[in-house]
Formats: structure tokens, sequence, C-alpha cells
DNA sequence: ACTAAGTTGATTATATTAGTCAAGATTACT
DNA sequence: AGTAATCTTGACTAATATAATCAACTTAGT
């Protein structure tokens, strides 16, 4: 059940933008040393997120890429699926005819609540959540001692 | 995202036990051929669930397989545990050192997030509930015709 | 004894993911 | 205008994991 490398380096470029929302675009080499991700990965990563709108690239030198939409307004949901597809479970869900007994199963009904499931927590995050539990760990409450 | 095929491969004939509990054992040949699954590789799956005292087999003619307890004691999370290993979408989870940042990283979390939802759908079913479901599919409610 | 099962380990096949490389296009800066 | 920096694109390769197969072995019923 794991992840791709795709997504999980996707989603951290992402939040790499977020936190420089409303600065000079970031370049990607710099996205790759400050993430660990490798470089050319990353520039096949980052297409489809350009593709889809949601980042927006400026090309030559001094370029970068940086959010097309406000950090609130992308959720994880949508990251996901533009890296990974469907975050189904079983092929079955994305298309029933794949299994004559789509209809009849059900293990299959079981793995479309593990979607929907886990669809729940990625609708209900965005990077802007991502950022505020960042800035969170960053600087934590001061700890109060009474002398 | 994906759940193996191991896995999905194991439920199918976990159902196919439960719904012959308390009959003589089921063999694997014949739980090949109702889940249209390869003979060969069910020898496989079948094993590390026999270790686990989750499935009983019996050697020889007129042997097979069937369950070691009752299907309401067996939990989905503990078949794809022992089938898939972790249901963790990152490595990090199960084992944080391959990840200097582990403590710090807020993507970890949010697969933290997505991991505690999926153990609640497959903690909360088991082998007995795929059953019930089975049954209800099978003969749906009478439909009432008023003449 | 013979046969029908499950058991185990080695091996192969296949698919997917991850990563690399190189040529091209665009823009900023001088 | 020229050059360097940067994203873009496509082809390619490598690595890994999963799925599947094969074959020898063990056990138990008849």
């Amino acid at each position: 059940m794991k992840l791709s490398t795709r997504s999980r380096y996707g989603t951290l470029a992402l939040l790499e933008l977020a936190l420089h929302r409303g600065e000079a675009p970031v370049q990607l080499k710099d996205i790759a040393r400050r993430q660990q991700i490798p470089l050319h990965y990353l520039e096949h990563i980052i297409t489809p997120l350009i593709s889809a709108g949601m980042v927006r690239s400026t090309r030559g030198a001094r370029g970068g890429v940086s959010l097309a939409r406000a950090s609130e307004k992308i959720k994880l949901s949508e990251v996901i699926q533009l890296l990974e597809g469907s975050v189904a479970p079983a092929e079955c869900l994305n298309n029933p005819d794949i299994c004559d007994r789509s209809e009849s199963c059900v293990t299959r009904d079981i793995w479309s609540e593990l979607k929907k499931a886990m669809e729940g927590v990625l609708e209900s995050t965005t990077l802007q959540d991502l950022v505020e539990r960042h800035k969170k760990k960053e600087q934590p409450e001061p700890v109060m001692y009474y002398i």
C-alpha cells in the first residue's frame, strides 16, 4: 500500500513552493537540493502539476516555479490524483470491467471503503495545512519557566 | 496505492474458507478454481496464514485448509498485516531511521493519518462481516409485488 | 503401496517505478 | 546580439518488487 515516490516527492516540492509563496519563483534545483529529490526526476514530477495549472513556471534565467493558486485551495487529494492517478487499492474500483465479478464481490466493497477513508483525509488537507503544521513544528510553543 | 494481488487473493481465499466454515476442509485447488487464483501462487499465499495460526491445514488425501478461528475473530487488519506487511503509505512510518527528517517532516504526519484512516476500516471489518455482506448480496430482500 | 493432498525452495517472468541523459526552447542579463 | 540559466520533452536504462511457475518433498487416507 505504498504511495509512490513520485507522490511523496511531489508533495514535498509543493510544500516547498507553498513555503515560498509570494516570493520569487523557486528554482527546481533548489527544491531538489532542499528536499533531496533527484533534479532530473523532479523535472518529470513537476510537469503534470504545471499542465494541470496547479504550478506556474517561469522559463529562462532566474526562472523557476511557483504555486498558481493559493495554498488553501490546493487539496492533497488533487495532488495525489495528478501524480498517482487514483488512490484506489484495487484496479476494479477504477475500472469494473476488468473483473466479471465486480458487481457481486464483497471484497471490492471493502476496498471501496478503504478508498473512501483515504479520500476523506486527502480531501480535508490542503497545502496550507501542511504549511501551518510545518511552522508549528519549527517554532514550538515557548515553554514557560517559573523562576 | 494499490493493495498487492497477494492481499486481494488472500482475502478472497479466506472468505471462501469462511463460507465453508464447519464443513470438511477446502482444497486449495477448489479455492483456486472458484476464486480464479493461480494454484501455485495460492500455495504461497496461504503459507503465512497457516504459520500465523489463522488457517489450519490438513495434509494428505482429502486434506485441505480451513479457518482455525471463528470468522468473527479474524479482522482484515490482521490478514493484511500478514500478507502485506504494513499498510503504511511510506516506509518512514515503519522505520523512521531511513530518513533523517522523519521527526520534522509534516508530510510524514499526513501519511500517518492516511495510515490510521485505513487501519480504522480494516480493524473494524472481520471475515464474518464479509460473509454477511456476501449472503445479503446473494439473497436480496424479496421484492413485494402488490397485485 | 499408491495416490491425493499440502509444503517448501528455487527460479523465471513481468510490470512498474525510479532515475538518467541529452537535445531543445525560452528568457534575463549584459 | 550573445550567452548563460532555466524549464521542457522524449528516449532510454536501471532497479525493484510482484506475480507466477516448476519441481522435489512430506504427509495422510484408502
